[in-house]
DNA sequence: TTTGAAAGTGTGTTAATGACACACAGCTAA
DNA sequence: TTAGCTGTGTGTCATTAACACACTTTCAAA
């Protein structure tokens, strides 16, 4: 073994793997990032998942979840952030899951935990790009996945929890919203967010009193109705409430 | 390796652990279980850690832990919830942690990520009895816990961040408290968790309203000032709140 | 019997919340 | 030009929650 430490940096580490849920905003649904196996081929089921992948010995888990992400899908540069440890013996077990994982892995019945992370992006900002074993990359409406490979149902559905636990207490949109763009936008996001409706009026009302959103001089232009006003981010303010948090945003 | 595998429930992984923060209360302080390494004879420093070691291969995560805990300390049958993963790869790099780790581990140059749970359990009931390679296991107040070996109190400090955030959301007390306590009592919890004062009207008017206590007909005695109410927790609305959650306790 | 120590209790003020409905601007198509 | 459609934008009121604040009660011990 102290051979191979000498080597380290250059090793996969066979017990530990990273996943990222990365979760998009089309001005209508939350969408996520799905990466496919391309074996719809030869089995005629295609097999959908998150992108993750083991770690190298020498990163930090942070830093794998970003490399990782970024081989899969071109996505680079993000702030991730992380959900948890999945670690059931049989998470990889399913009969269904075998195929794509022999052609993954070096050791397919090798015991892997993976600690999972997750991310917030404009969605038009990243259009992902397949890569590494990733046959296809694409953004899927939250809901309209319904099974994923391996455990990642359950790290979708964990991501989602802690996502709406976080909106409680931060700010969220800055990432997920062009810098330009409408309250009604911003309504619409927390409402999928929450997957429930909220009163508009007072939604406005909260979130014009958190002082994150600076009124632009703008209107949006060539929409069939009655085109409405443009906010962007107060960046001191939002980064303020990121880090000190708020104790309720009440919804 | 797949002749390994056919062995695998008996084996250690030697790249994943997990650690153990567990609170106490002892009506004053709030408290954390910290094992010795036992070195102190030998290096002169003694070298203080929470509870952990490696998982097997064929046990969850959830599992893990409370083996682990049992083992170090006889702490049995608690409930652990999960922090989240620790991977920096220097973790346990420090010159002052090399010579505990050599005396534990079989690789002590593997690279290992640890999963850190915590949990809350009434000081009282559990004396913990250090055995495996715990020197001795032994109650410290937070207040005086410096420095713990590896990341141990970057660990700690971030499982009381979401023992923090879970007070404002669910109630808590059932495990840190006897059956019967006063409103001084729990008072004094929260104040000791959240680490600073708390109104006193206020919390009690709170807390109240959140129809989780049963006032008994029985008082403090022997007590140097006017006795006060005992209280027990209501268990059926106890449960409701911890699993449905509330918005903010608000402090 | 006095003293010290903590328990217990009530009120007024202010801020936040949730429920609720309608008029208007701008576009499109007839 | 007009009618119709679609989404924008706005205000009030009743209820509830948050907050700040001070005095009296009860008991044990000296």
């Amino acid at each position: 073994m102290s051979a191979e430490n000498k080597n380290k940096a250059l090793e996969l580490n066979p017990n530990v793997s990273v996943d990222c849920v990365i979760f998009g905003f089309d001005f209508d649904q939350l969408h996520c990032l799905v990466i496919d196996s391309g074996l719809s081929k030869t089995t005629g089921r295609s097999r959908l998942a998150v992108p993750g992948d083991l770690i190298y010995d020498n990163e930090t888990l942070d830093e794998a979840a970003k490399r990782v992400l970024k081989e899969l899908t071109g996505i680079d540069n993000i702030y991730l952030e992380q959900v948890g440890a999945f670690g059931d013996p049989n998470r990889m077990g399913k009969e269904s899951d075998k195929e794509w994982l022999k052609s993954l892995r070096a050791e397919p019945d090798a015991r892997v935990i993976t600690v999972a992370y997750f991310s917030l992006v404009k969605m038009n900002d990243f259009n992902p790009e397949a890569s590494s074993f990733a046959e296809s990359a694409g953004w899927a409406p939250i809901k309209e996945i319904d099974e994923l490979a391996f455990d990642h149902s359950e790290i979708l559905e964990s991501a989602l929890g802690q996502l709406k636990r976080k909106i409680k207490i931060q700010p969220i949109g800055f990432n997920l919203l062009p810098q330009k763009f409408t309250l009604s936008q911003l309504h619409k996001l927390y409402e999928s967010i929450l997957n429930k409706p909220l009163d508009k009026r007072n939604f406005r009302r909260k979130i014009l009193n958190l002082q994150i959103l600076t009124p632009l001089n703008e209107k949006q232009v060539g929409v069939p109705h009655k085109p409405s006003q443009l906010f962007e981010f107060n960046e001191e303010n939002y980064q303020k409430l990121s880090s000190e948090g708020f104790d309720n945003f009440g919804f």
